[in-house]
DNA sequence: CTCGCTTTGTATCGCCCGTGAACAAAGCAG
DNA sequence: CTGCTTTGTTCACGGGCGATACAAAGCGAG
């Protein structure tokens, strides 16, 4: 087909921020974009049809059920249900999982989840490449990117994993170095980008979860063990000058509290973490299966429990304490909570947001929105949220080269 | 002169962004502002000319006095001497002060600081105004904007001083609002903004001061009594989602300390404020006269003295454990302090920096650079630099109009 | 059903901003 | 003085986007 195709180059500047839009679900129709970008109809055209030409959305015209409202309804924009995709995937204490993430946060293919992880980096990145690649050739679709959450902090600009690793690895692992050379040794020509898992959970919620609209979002979560935090600052992830920030497991909360590795005692990482809450409760953590379940558990099945209800509130005391002093210093307008902390505010949400209430500064003046958590496979997502970013961020050099249509 | 001028009237969107490298100082020469910008010579040359024009720089054809390079010397940027002026105040406990400042930083006229300060703020305000005029007058220079510094957190967006006011005003006080029509009733059309002194004050330092080319700068300091903070991300000032961010007095530093009235003890605002500092020297504070000035004399004049030693010790720890704290959580790559810690800073900086290592996580792997604060005034320039922002965001819109030619 | 009203999509024009290339200018080294 | 290097200047070109005018698509009143 000779189509003769009009120039159309247009609309380069606002390809990013317009992709961005329909991405997160903030445009659903052309008219939307228009506004939400603040240019005219003919640029958001433009561009609309510029990233329909590129194969990221579609553009429906519109085939029916409009809410009916006046005037001419406006065309439809979906994400494109044959799209590229990224290789996303998420190590934890448990092993890892790989997928391939489409826009918009959907996961498009899961491999099995692997359930044990190797000590050595390598093998479980070659491990993770490898399941990517499968699922890219089962499916067909094209790969613009990739990236993983590993438990633990994650240096920048070097990418690697730092010290207080919650699973097997040598401190200092280059994860983003080997990442990226086992992407191109499986001919996946794009750089590997890693991230710290609590980071890339809150960086999902913030684009299609509970965070979706936050300007300042601050997360906190529990692993297995101790406590973790992330900021998503106007959109974007603040992960401080090294990559370093949102520690937030060494704030003082009891200062009668129990002594910590950290040389402080009563840190929220003694007194808020699933093993504490096992402890409160006078249970003994199993010598399998990790505190997490086995609070989760014990806190879902037995809530009418007394000890179970005093540890809860307990650990929600401690909690709130910990995301006082956060609002004191981040004053953030939402926040998520996810693991354990997900659900010791379902247990008792009033509390938890009475304590943060009377115990940070402003909490009186007007309280912060506590929210629990609501995406699967946070961190997975939040990897492919990572992968995405270029795209994201101008579309046209990142998927460079050939174009549909 | 019919001077026919050229058209030139290139280069808008890169205009700001090249002020702001010549307000900061960060583009001394033609050549450099060629680099930091990333544009062509052509575009450089043009923004160069219409900031000429606007009046706000001054391009030398080199005088002479080049350092000796190759090739052909590059024309030398200066801020235009009598460029236009914003008209910048500071509140503080002991009385205001109204100053005229230039870009740079440079204060240009200063009024003689009044020693009292109302109870009602629209007075203080009238008062600064007043003065900020008579400056104008007598000086005749071009009055572009205007900002204020007040010793409270003052709420966005509603620019109100909120309740832990360091002075006697009333809650809720609607500064900004009072000051722009206060600005509007001398006949200055322009809005008033209005923020935390310690914030402005980190803002200062960050462009003019010792914070320059940080990426995320951490302030720290005390005023007269408690402790408190400020963070500069990426040449903007922190200030939360509502303007009550870096509230970092009521960080938990000492488990055993004394009650604190936000309910909890042992608190930073208690244990490192010039108050703390007295009482640990075992001096009380005299009946007038601040503690600040008190506990600053002190530590200069009987450095000495074993008791004096060992408050400063005391104090520099707890210091060392809140900032510790701060650094697990915002992750600056630099901490500048002031006020009686920037005293404390000098009197023995291998202690504090060695705490801090110590206490912070990631503390043994790179140390936070501490330094103190270099500037005079800080917060009155930090009041001019909030009334410079929308001339260095975009001067053509911001200056409007009338423009030198 | 038809005629307006309202809102959206499309085509065209022109401006503004910035690049690229060619040339002139200014200092240094031989 | 001649060549080399770096910088300033001019000019033509082109991309991106606004403005405008017009066409298209629903809805409701008559």
């Amino acid at each position: 087909m000779t189509q003769t195709r009009t120039r159309l180059e247009r609309g380069r500047g606002a390809l990013g921020p317009a992709l961005a839009l329909v991405h997160t679900g903030c445009a659903p129709t052309r008219s939307v974009l228009t506004a939400e970008l603040g240019v005219t109809r003919a640029t958001a055209g433009a561009v609309a049809a510029e990233l329909e030409a590129l194969g990221l959305i579609r553009v429906d015209a519109r085939p029916g059920g409009a809410p009916g409202g006046q005037g001419r309804p406006s065309h439809r924009l979906a994400l494109a249900p044959d799209g590229p995709v990224v290789l996303a995937a998420q190590v934890h204490v448990d092993g890892f999982r790989a997928a391939l993430v489409g826009l918009g946060g959907r996961i498009v293919a899961t491999a099995p989840a692997c359930l044990t992880v190797s000590a050595d980096p390598a093998q479980v990145i070659d491990a993770v490449v490898e399941a990517g690649v499968g699922l890219l050739r089962e499916t067909g679709r094209r790969c613009v990117g990739a990236g993983i959450a590993v438990p633990s902090a994650v240096a920048e600009p070097e990418g690697t994993a730092l010290k207080p690793l919650r699973i097997a690895w040598p401190a200092g692992a280059p994860v983003r170095e080997l990442f990226t050379r086992s992407l191109a040794a499986a001919g996946i020509d794009h750089p590997g980008f890693a991230g710290n898992d609590i980071n890339l959970a809150a960086l999902a919620e913030h684009r299609h979860g509970a965070g979706r609209g936050a300007r300042h979002l601050l997360c906190v979560a529990t692993g297995h063990r101790g406590v973790g935090g992330a900021l998503v600052l106007d959109g974007r992830l603040h992960t401080g000058s090294s990559g370093l920030a949102l520690e937030v497991g060494h704030l003082t909360v009891n200062p009668d509290g129990s002594g910590c590795h950290c040389g402080s005692r009563g840190c929220l990482d003694i007194e808020a973490d699933p093993l504490a809450f096992l402890t409160a409760a006078g249970r003994r953590p199993g010598p399998d299966g990790s505190p997490l379940h086995q609070a989760r558990e014990l806190l879902r099945d037995h809530a009418a429990d007394p000890s179970v209800r005093r540890a809860a509130h307990q650990l929600i005391d401690w909690l709130g304490l910990g995301l006082a002093g956060l609002v004191n210093i981040l004053n953030p307008d939402r926040i998520v909570l996810d693991g354990l902390h997900r659900d010791l505010l379902a247990a008792d949400p009033e509390r938890l947001r009475a304590v943060v209430a009377e115990r940070s500064l402003w909490g009186r003046s007007g309280a912060v929105p506590i929210l629990p958590s609501t995406l699967d496979h946070s961190s997975l997502v939040g990897a492919a949220e990572l992968a995405w970013q270029p795209v994201l961020d101008d579309p046209l050099t990142a998927l460079a080269a050939e174009r549909v249509g």
